[in-house]
DNA sequence: AGTCTAATGTGGTATAGACAACCCCTGGAG
DNA sequence: CTCCAGGGGTTGTCTATACCACATTAGACT
């Protein structure tokens, strides 16, 4: 259940193993949980690492502390969807467009001064570069290049970014995906975009860059996507005050 | 600086002192702080006292860390606060840019099928057409024509708009601005927009399309914006929940 | 019966120390 | 000269302990 020699940290299992329980239902809402001395004691781990875990999931939204009474289980619903935080596929879809992808480029690369200051990393720190052709209908939609911190986002394959990377960061790394701050400008299209995207010289393009950070600040991606302008428009709403 | 025997607890006594170190400058933004060893035996705090406090701080976003490296005080003050529905002029202002304006036309047209769908009013109903070129430092920087639906803006004079639109709508008409969506795309400058701009042909602008509500849901605004490319990104945030 | 008190259990704060993992720079080997 | 191993700095993890503040309850005392 813990193990002490594993590599993952102690008290990050403690999360997993308290969430699982949130999960199956062996925790109900507002029911309190074992005491830190209680836990500390059963796993033989010190109590400080215990309020660690805890102090965590209370941060998370998973529990609640009453002092001199114990800690409970939140009842509020984990599953948040992410409200305009999306990806290109559920963009795609929700447009009414059938999504696709062909992949130019896949690689480890040290880096540079732009990507380490965007990632907030040291230059030539390690991070993945996915480089694909996004297709919507089939037709060339953007041209996206995603840096990940490659110790941060371990054990990425082809696989998983074909699949739902989205969904291997926040299910698989139990990282928490917050929020993502983009600039869009408008652009000519470069050699490489005419080429990939298969338009004409001169033609312009709408460059998304897209920081995403996780729920401690850290960020976790850049994005850079040239989108053919005569396909695509950036949609969104925002609020007064 | 550091009370021990204060009732406030020492962790949050930390809190307090760094954030406003942050507020008036002393840390900068990317800047290094102090290490928790140092803190530690500049206050005669344990370190676990210390990583307590800057913790809460990362949680908050004040902070990040980088392992190895160091502790370091997060940008984002002020690109959070850009990111709900603000004017041109409001725009210009954040960015520490001086916002002004050239008048191109002002008159009451009948609207057409565009205009009247976007407000949704029926066609041909009177609406203000205001274009204007914005100017920021005294160049060019954006081609924008805006859409008022007459009987609703009322009393509208080239006096006021010089002023601020918003103020007059919330404050003089007790209008309440609720929300707005943009649609955001590339493309190459028109003849008009050349000229006006002051760029060459063949360049890109970045077009916003803005329609923005009243909190009972009524259109009142649709603002066409042709930005220089070459001044103009466009940057928002999206959060989840 | 009702009321106060003390005991006990809970989370909150704080300490001191240890080792691991990681980053960066520098001096020495080649 | 270039390359890289190592040292010293940083944060990350974990332990063991101590005392405090608060909540509940059992029991003693009115």
């Amino acid at each position: 259940m813990i193990d002490k020699n594993s590599p993952i940290p102690i008290y990050h299992q403690l999360e997993e193993y308290i969430k699982a329980q949130i999960d199956n239902g062996d925790l109900e809402p507002d029911e309190a949980i074992p005491s830190e001395r209680v836990y500390a004691d059963m796993f033989q781990i010190s109590r400080m690492t215990i309020r660690q875990a805890l102090t965590n999931l209370v941060n998370d939204g998973y529990l609640y502390r009453q002092k001199g009474k114990g800690t409970f289980v939140n009842r509020k619903k984990v599953e948040q969807r992410l409200q305009g935080l999306t990806s290109f596929t559920e963009d795609m879809k929700e447009r009414g467009l059938t999504p696709g992808s062909r992949l130019v480029s896949f690689e480890i690369i040290p880096s540079g001064r732009e990507i380490a200051e965007r990632l907030k990393l040291s230059e030539n720190t390690p991070v993945y570069e996915i480089k694909r052709v996004r297709l919507a209908d089939n037709v060339p939609m953007a041209l996206e290049t995603t840096y990940l911190p490659a110790n941060l986002v371990k054990g990425l394959t082809e696989e998983i970014i074909n699949q739902s990377l989205y969904q291997y960061i926040e299910e698989k790394l139990s990282l928490t995906i917050h929020e993502a701050t983009q600039q869009i400008e408008a652009s000519i299209a470069k050699e490489q975009e005419l080429r990939l995207l298969e338009i004409e010289k001169g033609s312009p393009v709408l460059l998304i860059l897209r920081t995403s950070h996780l729920k401690d600040g850290t960020p976790f991606e850049f994005v850079k996507s040239a989108y053919r302008a005569d396909r695509y428009k950036f949609v969104h709403t925002m609020q007064r005050g």
